[in-house]
RNA sequence: GGAGAGCUGGCUGAGUGGUCGAAAGCGGCGGUCUUGAAAACCGUUGAGGGUUAAACCUCCGGGGGUUCGAAUCCCUCGCUCUCCGCCA
């Protein structure tokens, strides 16, 4: 949620850096809403101070035994109108604040301007793309080769876009989620969580995912309003949603792995082959809480972090920086990774990392105490895969094949799976 | 599943219809004392809106109701705890 007083005495600006990343608001609208909002509000409150005040004044004539019935007369008709009038003013609160719900986070004066994904920007690339001196397979042709991924038995016991896998390939999938997990706790400094997977939609909303992005989710058909979490971004950032949070405390850095469910509706028709869009995937996720002054370089620091993971992968990879078009509804600033897919011959995302200054904090009310001033301030909060395991998964496979269909495990993964060297049939 | 108790400021916790945004303690901040620190003592300290500043308004788990007036009474939902039952 952008700052409320932002929009009241800034409109144009906000209007205006909206548009950059593809928004339009209804500017006039909006600003007889407020309008209205005020003369009501004022109005209520001027209601609201002359029940409190005759109703003290009955109190105290009360105490003394006075005769109270033309004191209550005077305000017999007060009630209905201040009902009135509070009715008058939710209406009008609930009507500009789904508006507010629905207005996207402000992108960054660093963000480059663009619509979609082809503006954006690269910044910088590691490693080389490996040649091949033969004809490279898929992921989704190699796995089933060696008979340890299996799409078409996922199909049977639940449907579309889910895998089952086995023997080596299972074993490195949950291998990678424990180096990732090593990795970002023992030398990035991160608290590993455990956290649900089933949250409510008050969590949903403080990310940003409700009210308008229901459909990419999986509600539960129970008898409380629940859904699946689409990322750990969900039920990890709400961690400190509705608290104040001791100076002391920040930086606050979790890394979590948590299986992911997302509907996919809308993307019918695309990576239908193989396991880059699933409905169910795993992931490990970074999650910084900062004060407003660190979250930028705690953009940096987060995407250093996971980028390390695919630099002890010794998977090629370049850095994207997202357009204004292309970010999410809450991000104020988002490095994309991408990594080499030798089978599509191109880059594909592998984790996604944003700075959502106080969007998230705000609708959250997740804030720290200042110690200078003694006041609450709202935290920024950011996060970042680190990194999608199902996508690192089908890199290592592309990456690291042999000819022969075979797969060479990634030296710092040997460790975590039995010292295995190779994955072969 | 049944019965009961509770949910109050950063934290603990008092408050059962009016002068309560709310005692007390802890914690925080400022000061006295001290070479410095600790201890002790004194003062101060909830959040949000509003205003140049004030006035004023809202908030005692969420929502609704009764009343001139609700932290306090009623309804409802959520959560926590205790006991019983059931299951692992």
């Amino acid at each position: 949620m952008l700052d409320p007083r932002l929009i009241r005495n800034e409109l144009a600006t906000v209007v205006k850096a909206l548009a950059a990343r593809g928004f339009q608001l209804d500017e006039g609208h909006l600003q007889t809403l407020e309008e209205q909002r005020k003369a009501i509000q004022a109005r209520t409150q001027e209601l609201q101070a002359e029940r409190n005040s005759k109703s003290k004044n009955i109190g105290k004539a009360k105490a003394q035994g006075e005769d109270i019935q033309p004191m209550l007369d005077e305000v017999a008709d007060l009630g209905d109108k201040l009902k009135a009038a509070e009715a008058e003013l939710n209406a009008l609160q609930d009507e500009l604040n789904n508006i507010l719900m629905g207005i996207p986070n402000l992108p960054h004066e660093s963000v480059p301007a663009g619509k979609n994904e082809q503006d954006n920007q690269e910044l910088r690339r590691w490693g080389e793309p490996r040649s091949f001196d033969f004809e490279v397979k898929d992921h989704v042709d190699l796995g089933e080769q060696l008979g340890q991924m299996d799409f078409e038995t996922a199909a049977k016991i639940t449907g579309s876009r889910f895998v089952v896998m086995n023997s080596g390939l299972a074993r490195m999938h949950r291998a990678l989620i424990q180096f990732m997990l090593d990795l970002h706790s023992n030398e990035h400094g991160y608290t590993e969580t455990y956290v649900p997977y089933v949250v409510n939609a008050d969590s949903l909303r403080g990310t940003g995912q409700l009210p308008k992005f229901e459909e990419d989710l999986f509600k539960l058909n129970a008898e409380q309003e629940y859904y699946l979490i689409p990322t750990a971004e969900v039920p990890v950032t709400n961690i400190v949603r509705d608290t104040i949070i001791d100076a002391s405390y920040l930086p606050r850095k979790f890394v979590c792995h948590t299986p992911c469910f997302r509907s996919e509706a809308g993307s019918y028709g695309r990576d239908t082959r193989g396991m880059i869009r699933q409905h169910q995937f795993e992931k490990v996720e970074l999650v910084q809480v900062v004060k407003a002054e660190d979250s930028y370089n705690a953009l940096e620091q987060l995407t250093a972090n996971a980028e390390e993971v695919l630099k002890r992968l010794q998977l090629p990879y370049r850095v994207m920086a997202l357009c204004a078009g292309d970010m999410g509804f809450s991000a104020a600033k988002t490095y994309d990774l991408e990594v080499w897919i030798p089978s599509q011959n191109t880059y594909r995302e592998i984790s996604s990392c944003s700075n959502f200054e106080a969007f998230q904090a705000r609708r959250m009310q997740a804030r720290w105490r200042n110690p200078e001033t003694g006041k609450p301030e709202l935290a920024h909060t950011l996060n970042g895969s680190g990194l999608a395991v199902g996508r690192t998964l089908v890199a290592i496979m592309e990456n690291y094949q042999n000819k022969d269909g075979s797969i060479t495990v990634p030296t710092v993964l040997q460790n975590y799976m039995g010292g295995m060297e190779i994955i072969n049939i």
